[in-house]
DNA sequence: ACCTGAACACCGTTCAAGT
DNA sequence: ACCTGAACACCGTTCAAGT
């Protein structure tokens, strides 16, 4: 319904696309590769007709944040509509917030059958799902200022499920606390997963091997069981499943503790 | 006995003197603060002094990190050299690994006395304590490239504290990746501490208050026990020891389930 | 309303040169 | 061995101007 004629390098600007070719430029060269004169050039334009639909580059990278949360909050809210064997409505963003039984403290768990935990696993490992695509979204979603509509909807379906699992508001708060960034699919780890910083590390550990028994210790009864491998060797998948099913049941426990 | 006659502004450069002022920048005016040119500046001497004794800002940031860890590391073999009623070694950098019985996957605990979470707790929350002197250095830390002999020293005696507590090599590896940034004395969290955003926050919020009734359900049970508070109203620490607690008492049932 | 062009202040970094 | 000066490519961003 455009004024037609020539469609195809005429799409006009809007903070949307902006923001999808930000994505995409990302996705394709890693988030050092966005730079506003890049997106520019990416979108076919210059590079100050961005600052028309975008503050500056913080709110550039905000906008990216809640571009990425919310397709993991989409993901997450297809998949709870669809697998909800209790609830009914589905397809809305309301959805996430079917519950309604957790009042204050210490109040009973009169919904007995709700897997608070099988609930709220699956939903962070949809989110992880979505964040392995945009490997560099987690540092975008630890700046200030990344606390966008979608992050706020992700967290109240979060607290949806903990109230619902018989949490009081004051047991939820500190749970999603204890979460951390893993609630939203993704923990940072100190060790680098696949750089350069593997060679660094092989030699700064070779040097000093016999000061660091323990872990020499751990690196040979590992590449026992697994050969090939030095320091590359983890599993992330495996170790961020364990680390969450680790906080779970230790605020499940902290929750029993608390009726 | 340097030539000596005008003594004050001719302390030769070094990489120790570099990584110092570096830090002291970061703290007295933010990461954002630390360009090679302001660190020369700040050090009596021109830019390209620097890249005589560090080979580029990546390589500055690495030791910086370094530095910081350095100085946890400093703080936590101190506290635990003198706390140690059970070993003897202490000031020695190899006291953090006097253990010795955790062998492979399910040995018997002999020692049976040990507290591996206290002990664990308090390596930690030292570490914290030394971070939240540096509230720039976690983004060091999650960099690659951060995995300096010092994080090996610390990361070694976190697994020996491990070890000693009856973990096998393969559970404490799964327990360190658990633990995350946590081990060191942080965590990510995805909501600004203190910023602006906490006005755009609740902006946001209140535009879109009943599509979170669960939030708001919250924040309203939370500011009824402590009345002037929005989002700013957390304790970090108490969230932080409360998320660490969680996850050590997680460990030791996941140890004990395992034995 | 939406986009452009030239310019500014500031980065990290190179290179050849000084002492 | 250690430091400097000038220069380069590249940032984010301003401002006044175009359509």
């Amino acid at each position: 319904m455009t004024t037609s004629s020539d469609a195809r390098p005429r799409t006009p600007l809007s903070r949307e696309r902006v923001f999808a070719a930000a994505v995409e430029i990302a996705d394709a060269e890693g988030i050092g590769a966005l730079t506003m004169r890049a997106l520019a050039e990416h979108l076919g334009v210059e590079a100050m007709s961005l600052y028309y639909h975008v503050a500056n580059k913080a709110a550039l990278l905000d906008g990216v944040a809640e571009v990425v949360v919310g397709e993991i909050l989409a993901e997450v809210l297809a998949a709870e509509g669809e697998g909800a064997d209790d609830g009914g409505e589905s397809g809305d963003r309301a959805a996430a917030g079917s519950v309604g039984s957790g009042t204050g403290d210490g109040g009973p768990p009169s919904a007995s059958a709700f897997d608070w935990r099988d609930a709220l696993r699956r939903r962070i490992l949809i989110a992880r799902a979505v964040l392995l695509r945009h490997p560099w979204a987690p540092a975008l979603l630890t700046r200030p200022g990344a606390f966008g509509p979608s992050v706020a909807f992700y967290f109240d379906g979060v607290l949806a499920i903990l109230l619902r699992g018989g949490f009081s508001y004051d047991h939820a708060h500190h749970a999603m606390h204890a979460l951390g960034s893993r609630a939203i699919g993704f923990s940072q780890e100190l060790f680098a997963p696949d750089d350069a910083a593997a060679d660094v590390s092989e030699e700064v550990l070779a040097q000093m091997a016999e000061q660091l028994p323990h872990l020499m210790g751990m690196l040979q009864a590992i590449s026992h069981d697994d050969p090939d491998s030095n320091l590359g060797w983890c599993d992330d998948q495996a170790e961020f499943e364990f680390g969450i099913d680790v906080l779970l049941d230790g605020l499940e426990s902290a929750r029993r503790r608390a009726l």
